[in-house]
DNA sequence: GCGTTCCTTATTGTATACAAAATCGACCCG
DNA sequence: CGGGTCGATTTTGTATACAATAAGGAACGC
């Protein structure tokens, strides 16, 4: 982390997460190495690394810009979280000890309580729920799974949107996770992965539900200044 | 292709891939620079390309090696194709039409007149699998799995030791192809999935049976030296 | 003899300069 | 006025030099 580059990659990353770099802009290797007070050679290793997150894709002639995701993209993308995190509960489910069985209670727990809060603590909920899949993800102990799903979880789309979802979706969110561990706690692996599955896809629903109350919100705003 | 470090990039990952480069061996940036007729910058752009395929792996200290696959290594990236290539062909059997159709047949064809040939013509079995399966999941209509898969099929010491397999897993493997075309034709997508996921989990017994015996003729040749 | 410390050497990380390529705009021609 | 070509400018690709860091080995003390 002391490396140039990994701190252009933060950098550059905390931004898009952010929406500071918007979909679709530009990103100059030389504006950028500017920004982050480095030289243009650690900037080029950070918008590699990006690239592979799929955060940036490149022209074909090679000129860097921040992903610009359709709704088509993000149901591909929720789609295959849908099957790699079903088939990561259904391991989990086999490798299950108690030890992570009680962590995981926890996670959701305070994700219930970020939840009724008056008003919902959407950040805390968010942390939780993170940490509750990350949790299920590790004990499937398969390296490889880990490395593909972290590419279609962190998409700062995703993240933006999460904090425009119903109430209603974060409360059938925390029974869902209910449902999950009672799975875990009999050791149905195929139950887990089912509620896994139909979690993720809802979880998809939620998300274009809001994506489409932000689209119309955006309209609302052009057509107040025109 | 043009660029100094795509270049660069394609002679390593051959190299990898026939095994000149041995997995475990060091990768210096200079000396990779000095075979390749270029400078380290263009080295580094290919490394780090490298290491996204899993080609290769850094130590914490940032020096390149050869990957070098554990057999429970192996076994995970087949289960993880086993799942997506099943996800991949349950989507194709409800996207498929006439003319991919005709395609898989034409390379499930030839594929079963390269194993029937004596002495079977491996290379052209392990061609037209290649493009049987790559048919199936381009015609599965989602990019990200393309990405996501390709990481997990091009792996050296699968294609390498592809070439050791027994001629019945061959013969099975064309029937199973056969299997799949008729699932497809019937437009059976739960079937098809099925069919794929044993498929490619028989596909790693016949893995791990011709490793075994990699291992023993090595270990044999050792024993001569002694 | 074993382990430790320090120094030498090899390797990777970064900055800069320059070359190649692409974009954009002005200008000209039809 | 539209389209196309050429050139100026911006942007990316590569080479090289140097700095920082890690590996390997010799000398020293225990």
């Amino acid at each position: 982390m002391s490396r140039a580059s990994d701190k252009a990659y933060s950098q550059i990353r905390e931004l898009i997460i952010s929406g500071d770099l918007a979909p679709g802009e530009a990103l100059g290797e030389e504006a950028l190495a500017e920004m982050c007070g480095v030289s243009r050679t650690p900037i080029r290793e950070a918008l590699r690394r990006l690239e592979a997150d799929m955060l940036i894709r490149k022209t074909e002639s090679q000129r860097s810009y921040v992903s610009d995701w359709s709704l088509d993209d993000v149901h591909d993308v929720f789609e295959l979280r849908a099957m790699l995190e079903g088939h990561a509960a259904r391991r989990a489910a086999d490798l299950m000890d108690d030890a992570v069985l009680k962590a995981l209670k926890m996670h959701n727990t305070r994700l219930g309580e970020a939840v009724s809060s008056d008003p919902p603590n959407v950040e805390e909920f968010l942390a939780r729920n993170r940490e509750f899949h990350a949790l299920i993800l590790r004990t499937a102990a398969s390296p490889r799974l880990e490395i593909l799903l972290q590419t279609l979880i962190e998409q700062p789309v995703i993240w933006r949107t999460a904090h425009h979802y119903e109430v209603s979706e974060l409360v059938r969110s925390h029974q869902e996770h209910d449902e999950l561990i009672a799975a875990f706690e009999r050791g149905d692996g195929p139950w887990a992965e089912a509620i896994m599955t139909g979690h993720i896809r809802r979880a998809f629903h939620a998300y274009s539900d809001a994506h489409q109350e932000m689209m119309a919100a955006e309209t609302d705003q052009e057509k107040k200044r025109a």
